[in-house]
Parts: C-alpha cells; structure tokens; sequence
DNA sequence: CTACAACAATTGTATATACAAATGTATATT
DNA sequence: AATATACATTTGTATATACAATTGTTGTAG
C-alpha cells in the first residue's frame, strides 16, 4: 500500500503527515477485514471487544465501568453495547447487590460459545491481514506502537 | 502505551493479535488527537480530509467518484458529507454541464482560507502525536504499512 | 438526620457511518 | 426510436458514536 499512489499526488508529503495518513489508511483495510470476519456472527468489533473482556474475567461480573476502561471508546456507548449484546443473550445483567449503582455484567453459556466459533474466524482474518508480515516486522511495529 | 497493562492481562498475547489490539489503540489516540485540533473548526477529520483533496485539484472539480476515491471511507457518506460543507460555505457544488450524473465539487475561497487554519493546528497535533518517533522511526513505521 | 457532593449508569439528541434501494442520466443493442 | 444496461449520485433506514443532561444511589459534613 504505497500512500502516494493512493494520494494521487506529485508532492513530496512532509514525513510526519506522511506518516499518519498511511497509519490512517492501513486502520481502514485492518478494521474492515476484522469487521467482515464478524459480521456472520452479526456483532461489531466493540461488542465482541466486550465479550472477550467479560470471558477474561473467569466468572467475575464486569461492571460497566471496568468493561469501559478496558475498552477503548466511550461510556455512553458501553450501556446501549450492552444492550446488543443482552438481546443476543451473550450476556446477562443484573444490578450490583452491594452497590445499587453499579452493575454486575457476565457472558452467558452462549456467549462463550458463540466467542469461541468468532474466535476461529478472527484468527483466520488476523492471519490473513499479516500475511506479508515477519514475526521481525511484528515486533518491530509492537516497539513503535510504544511511542505512541 | 503497553498493550498488557491496558488489557489488564497476566496471560501472554499472540503476536499477531497482540499486534493489530496494539494498533487499535493507537489508532484511538491519533484520531482522538487529530479530531480534537479539527474542533474549534467544526469539521470532521472526513470533511477536513476532502477540503484537502479539493485543494489538491488546483482549481479542478472533483465529482463525487473522485473524491471517493481519494478518501478511505463508503460513498453513501459522500453526498452528506458535502452536504455539511456546503453549509458551511467551504465547498460549491453544481451539475456537470457535459455529464447531469455528474456533479462537481470546488472548494471555495472561504474553504481554502479555514484550511489554511486547519493546516497550522493539524500541524501542531501531529507533533505532539509523533513526540516521541525520529525520523527514522517514521521511515520504520512506513515501511512495516506498506506490508499490509 | 438532612443537605450536599460524588459516583455509576442511563437517556436524549445530534451527528456519523454502513448498506441497500431508488432516482435520474447516458450509452449500447436491436 | 424503444428498450435495456450501466453509471453517478441520492435517499432511506438501521446502527454506531459523541457529548451533555438526567436519574438514582451512596458517602459525608454539619
């Protein structure tokens, strides 16, 4: 993926804009094969994002705001995320005994299962994502990604 | 930015998942900070995205294709996204006399002089963004997104 | 114990995005 | 010329996201 070729421009791009534009376009190409590996189960990147956190817990309800400071957007989505996932019944609900404000978050049975077959599927997209990509090139990006 | 410490994990990652987690994060933080300096303008980082690619036709119109094209994003949002600019008076937008399908799009004088703007502030956040990575680091990053 | 601040989640509203279907125009076929 | 096909954009609809305001609950100071 050459960024000037994409551009269509003759211009020189000064290095650092240069640099995120392509950072930019690669994001594209990563969150619409990652999406697409999704979409037979019908979920979205975030709401499989959540089922992963929620198995990560081992049984521990996740409360809202935990599940939202392991994820990467905002708040005001993670209710109606939730939500999704609740009609799917991946998830379950249910307020915090101790502390009426807070909610106790789970994945069900189901949830697991359904994580499990996405799972597969997202392995197989990652795969193909980095195919031309060294375990090298990998890691080298990992220590660039520290920068940020 | 430490991928384990934000996913609060003890287990071990897969490289290659731990990579593209790894490069969503910091997609949300470069977005963040480039929507943020596009703020006190009101334009989204699509719409600041097209002004650029109008500017880059010298004078010449853009149809909606073309501007397509260019950008990284679905064309349903294309015609809205004008919409919003011409709104705000930075973009003209009149049937092509040789092809009614066609439209074409010109950025107008007000359009270019807000870009101008626009430039020095996404100038500034590019650099706080990109504090940490030398020029080489840049060249890196580059060369590892050419592989996706 | 009452009033007030802080907390956790939800709701409202506006805007953005994705995907499919529809509109209007041009080109090609017969 | 009439019809079908392809093209370029627009519209409809559902879903996603961002930000502010609101609700309900808990903790605390007087």
């Amino acid at each position: 993926m050459n960024v000037e070729d994409i551009l269509k421009t003759k211009k020189e791009i000064p290095l650092k804009s240069r640099t995120l534009i392509h950072f930019l376009l690669v994001n594209n190409t990563v969150t619409e094969a990652l999406s697409a590996a999704l979409k037979p189960y019908g979920v979205s990147l975030q709401q499989f994002n959540v089922l992963r956190i929620l198995r990560g817990q081992n049984g521990k309800p996740a409360s809202l705001a935990t599940l939202n400071e392991r994820m990467v957007s905002k708040m005001s989505n993670t209710t109606r995320l939730v939500d999704k996932l609740l009609l799917k019944g991946y998830v379950d609900r249910k307020v915090c005994p101790s502390n009426r404000r807070k909610v106790e978050i789970r994945i069900t049975k189901e949830g697991l299962d359904i994580l499990k077959e996405m799972d597969r599927s997202m392995t197989k997209a990652e795969d193909l994502i980095l195919k031309n990509l060294s375990d090298q090139d990998m890691e080298q990006l990992n220590t660039l990604f520290n920068k940020f």
